[in-house]
RNA sequence: GCGCCCGUAGCUCAGUCGGAUAGAGCAUCGGCCUUCUAAGCCGAGGGUCGCAGGUUCGAUUCCUGCCGGGCGCGCCA
């Protein structure tokens, strides 16, 4: 796996010494993995490191510290990019590269632009992405923005990566919940109509109810009480339905998320596609009849149970849809099926995943990444969230609070499966600490020099005309070295479903560039500017005058080159996120 | 009761396949703006990686048991 080019070019001159030293019979072993090489933990140890010889060791019978001899003197003797190569108890190889191998990584930065860290390992295959689904009851709260963030960031990580994928939302606009819509509504509107009618006992109490049953008023007037109440509620429900639909489309689409599709739960009535996959399971013997209800025998693919699909009143349930909506997911030729899902629905992956293998396609066609509850803090005080009560905070008034960049990396900050707590009070007053704007800030800083620099005349330079060798300071090296393990780090989040390590990555790089930027000037001073000195901790921690650095036109020069790539990168990453990288703050 | 997830600094959390002295932000304390953006930088303190075993050269990481927290076990969605 490539973790960028110059981890690349040492794995791959690694596995060469290891071949060369097999067939000098120093070695014996048929097969070696990949070697791994990855940044030691501390800058003394080298530039890069590989734990190789000490997981040979055991296979080879030698110890650690033979098998490392073995390959850094093949290595030493083949290899001419590097400055020396160390041993280190219990037998790490620490490499440290002739400086001038890690400057093609600005070089592919630039050439690359807006695509670096792109690679081809997803080699097209096409995904469905499903994600947010929320049902169309009410408006978006904080969970669905996580999972809506998370969705967005995993599309765009695995078209980096090389997938075809589509984003789709499964609009669930059948069945029971529809219902207790549609009845609460219509027991609003009569109200208001003056006529009292029994409020659902399960039914949505939320303002919004009241405020959609107000807007039918002034739609229709009266007119809805000469119909039956069957026919009242049903347009009632129509009605609620199409607005709050447009206002998730609206909530969503202010947040920046869109969907290539967006998928019809009642369609699978309509054309029929239930009943199709239910017969296309009933002829794998897959379904039975029992107690007046018809089953989906999900144990024989380890479920715990077998499943209702038609109850005894006729109607099908929930998962009826649901395994006629994968069916129909894999007949339209997706190699890769994703969802994101509450992890309340954790106990459901089983037998969906049975589902799939039930159509005779392998169960890990289909991939559930569960993302846990968000708790909303006001204050530190917990606010208790539910539809049905209409205590919730929308997804709209956070994005309205906090701002959509700011919510989006907090939600992309941690893990999807563990629990996140959202303090808003903290969010609203300590907005500028959150470390989106560090991160945001950073790009900010770039563009504005770079934007002066072309104000003074000078044009950010390609990197092949200006001399490299001049980025000697550490913090310059650093930067040099974390931008070349963006690509591995695409690749190995696409891989594992994970975009918050990307955001790490990103205030790692931010940091850096702040750390730079303090210790180091990029252009040269003003005509008639007094360069004061510069200030610097001493030894006791107190502070010490320090002359200032002197920058000549090529330092200069060489700066630009490399803050324009560090530019591109930081922009790259905050894009995977969903999150703007501004010009100015 | 059974199943899934989580337990790492005062707080919120990172920590690919097991690797070297376990990291970051916030909070606390001490410094740094006549300069290209101080929404920034530098430094200090802070840890039994829930507990106990096991696997091995090596375990925060893998296995088992226990404790604590969350969620799920409907002919609800």
């Amino acid at each position: 796996m490539s973790v960028g080019i110059v981890q690349e070019r040492v794995a791959a001159a690694i596995a060469e010494a290891l071949e060369i030293v097999k067939k000098q019979g120093l070695l014996t072993s048929e097969m070696f993995p990949s070697p791994v090489v990855e940044f030691p933990k501390r800058e003394e140890w080298g530039d890069l490191s590989s734990n190789v010889a000490m997981s040979l060791a055991k296979k080879e019978g030698k110890s650690p510290r033979v098998v490392a001899e073995l390959i850094a003197e093949q290595m030493r003797a083949a290899c001419p990019f590097f400055e020396h190569i160390d041993i280190a108890p219990p037998g790490f190889l620490n490499f440290t590269l002739r400086r001038d191998c890690w400057d093609t990584v600005l070089t592919e930065v630039e050439t690359q632009g807006a695509c670096y860290g792109n690679s081809s390992i997803g080699h097209g295959r096409r995904v469905l992405l499903e994600f947010v689904s929320a049902n169309p009851t009410g408006p978006l709260h904080m969970g669905h923005g996580r999972g809506a963030a998370l969705g967005e960031a995993l599309a765009r990580l695995l078209r980096a990566a090389g997938y075809a994928v589509e984003r789709e939302y499964y609009i669930n606009d059948a069945g029971r919940q529809m219902k207790l819509l549609a009845a609460s509504v219509y027991a609003r509107y009569a109200a208001l109509e003056g006529q009292t009618i029994a409020f659902p006992e399960d039914g949505y109490h939320g303002a919004y109810i009241q405020e959609l049953a107000q807007g039918i008023q002034e739609q229709m007037g009266s007119n809805l009480l000469s119909l039956s109440p069957e026919e009242a509620t049903a347009r009632c429900g129509e009605l609620a339905y199409e607005k709050l639909l447009a206002a998730i489309k609206q909530d969503l689409a202010d947040f920046g998320i869109t969907f290539e599709t967006w998928y019809s739960e009642a369609s699978l009535f309509t054309t029929g596609k239930i009943h199709d996959a239910l017969n296309d399971l009933e002829k794998r013997d897959l379904v039975f009849k029992a107690d007046g209800a018809t089953w989906f025998r999900s144990t024989t693919f380890k479920d715990e149970k077998d499943r209702v699909v038609c109850k005894q009143d006729g109607d099908y349930t929930y998962l009826a849809s649901d395994i006629a909506y994968h069916y129909d997911k894999l007949t339209r030729g997706f190699d890769w099926l994703i969802n994101i899902w509450g992890a309340d629905h954790h106990g459901y992956v089983p037998r969906m995943q049975g589902a799939v293998e039930a159509f005779g396609y392998p169960k890990d066609r289909l991939q559930v990444v569960l993302v846990q509850m968000v708790s909303l803090l006001r204050g530190g005080q917990k606010v208790e969230m539910s539809k049905r009560s209409g205590e919730f905070v929308t997804l709209q008034e956070v994005a309205d609070e906090v701002g959509a960049d700011a919510a989006k990396f907090f939600f992309l900050m941690r893990r999807s499966d563990t629990h996140l707590e959202f303090d808003l009070e903290l969010a609203k007053k300590q907005s500028s600490e959150n470390p989106v704007y560090y991160v945001q800030y950073a790009h900010a800083r770039l563009a504005s020099l770079l934007r002066i620099a072309e104000e003074r005349g000078l044009t950010v330079p390609v990197v092949s005309d200006v001399d490299l060798s001049l980025l000697a300071a550490p913090e310059e090296f650093r930067l040099i070295k974390h931008l070349s393990s963006f690509p591995g780090l695409i690749e190995s989040c696409a891989q594992a479903l994970e975009p918050h390590r990307i955001s790490f990555y990103l205030q790692e790089l931010a940091g850096l560039l702040h750390a730079f930027y303090y210790k180091h000037r990029v252009l040269p001073p003003k005509e008639g500017e007094v360069q004061a000195d510069a200030v610097e901790p001493g030894p006791d921690g107190e502070a010490v005058e320090a002359p200032r650095e002197v920058v000549s036109p090529s330092v200069t020069q060489s700066r630009l080159a490399l803050l324009q790539q560090v530019k591109t990168v930081l922009h790259n990453g905050l894009t995977l996120l969903g999150v703007s990288a501004p010009e100015k703050m």
